[in-house]
RNA sequence: CGCGGGAUGGAGCAGUCUGGUAGCUCGUCGGGCUCAUAACCCGAAGGUCGUAGGUUCGAAUCCUGCUCCCGCAA
């Protein structure tokens, strides 16, 4: 059986387990790793690897690492005499162009992990958990210059759990997403591929998330909606919110009974109660700026001075 | 060399500017009160003040090197 030609296309840690399947698939000749430049990163900003450069050198596969895939013409010409069968994009940041899409004999395919049409765009994990869905999934679909917009060629279901963490549904995903993967080899190999268009009445968006985005204002949100945000934003980017000028990083948080207007804090007893426009919030587990995480027990301890929540 | 905060008994902090034998809140342990208690009262234990060196009669405090933790930014 004559082994498909792949080029895989990707940079974070969520895309390493798909690459490997690939890497170790018997069927699949991977030729050749697309990834991000090195970037600055970390406190002190030291130069660091992107997750996917990291495993293609480990395993010494070639690797190309560029800001912008479509400007490297050698690249693609390489490509192009090597007759690749199908690029497999996962989390790659990048656009690719009309030459990088017609490239591959079967084209070029995205994991997404939603259930498209729902959630195009970069955040689709965390939306779904923002809008307390109790279902998500991986889909496969060949790629078009509209972002996420392709024929599905494979949608696979994932149920969440409902304390299920932005952190942990990640992590399902990923695994889920090299399973899919695997899947969508097996389908080509066989020849097996449909395509089915999206419906595009019922698509939706998830823009990438900016920290910002996670900064609770407790004053205009329902007790639901911040304990879903948390959900969804931990552990990144994180909700936040400032407690007498400082930034206050919220980990953990319960409904409450004790009463306290919208947007007011208070000390009670031993917790930090927050009032929302529909009861109040315990923030049980916290971390001032500068400081180590802390119980909010601990955190009123030491604290001095009268608390005061800013916008 | 991206910007900044921090390291003080088990926890969270004050004290550092203006050097002079370490303090607050809580926890722990013992005792008391109470039908009882996470409440209240009394008492006790527990600290090489991150680390190395320097200045000084004397350093948590001033100077220098180092380590570790964290917020922002990317």
């Amino acid at each position: 059986m004559k082994k498909l030609n792949v080029v895989f296309m990707g940079t974070p840690d969520f895309s390493v387990p798909a690459l490997e399947i690939l890497f170790q698939h018997p069927l699949v000749n991977l030729h050749s790793v697309v990834t991000m430049p090195d970037r600055k990163a970390g406190r002190g900003g030291k130069l660091a690897s992107p997750p996917v450069a990291e495993f293609a050198k480990q395993n010494k596969l070639k690797l190309i690492q560029t800001e912008n895939i479509n400007k490297e013409d050698d690249y693609l010409q390489e490509l192009e005499t090597s007759k690749i069968d199908c690029i497999v994009v996962l989390a790659f940041a990048q656009f690719l162009g009309s030459k990088v899409l017609n490239l591959p004999a079967h084209g070029c395919f995205n994991i997404h992990t939603s259930l498209l049409p729902k959630y195009r765009g970069a955040a689709p994990i965390q939306y779904a958990l923002l809008n307390d869905d109790e279902i998500t999934g991986v889909s496969i679909q060949k790629m078009v210059k509209k972002m996420d917009a392709g024929d599905l060629v494979l949608s696979d279901k994932v149920t969440i759990s409902p304390t299920e963490t932005g952190g942990q549904l990640f992590t399902r995903l990923k695994f889920q997403a090299a399973l899919s993967l695997n899947r969508f080899v097996t389908m080509v190999l066989s020849n097996d591929l449909t395509f089915t268009k999206q419906d595009e009445s019922l698509v939706s968006f998830a823009p990438t998330l900016q920290r910002e985005d996670g900064h609770i204002k407790f004053k205009q949100s329902t007790r639901a909606q911040i304990i879903n945000k948390k959900r969804a934003f931990t552990p990144w980017p994180g909700i936040y919110c400032s407690l007498n000028k400082k930034r206050l990083k919220i980990l953990e948080l319960d409904k409450s009974e004790v009463s306290a207007g919208p947007g007011e804090i208070k000390f009670h007893k031993n917790n930090i109660i927050v009032g929302c426009q529909d009861g109040s919030l315990r923030l049980s587990y916290i971390q001032l700026e500068g400081k180590k995480a802390c119980s909010d027990s601990d955190l009123i301890n030491g604290f001095k001075e009268e608390p005061s929540l800013g916008e």
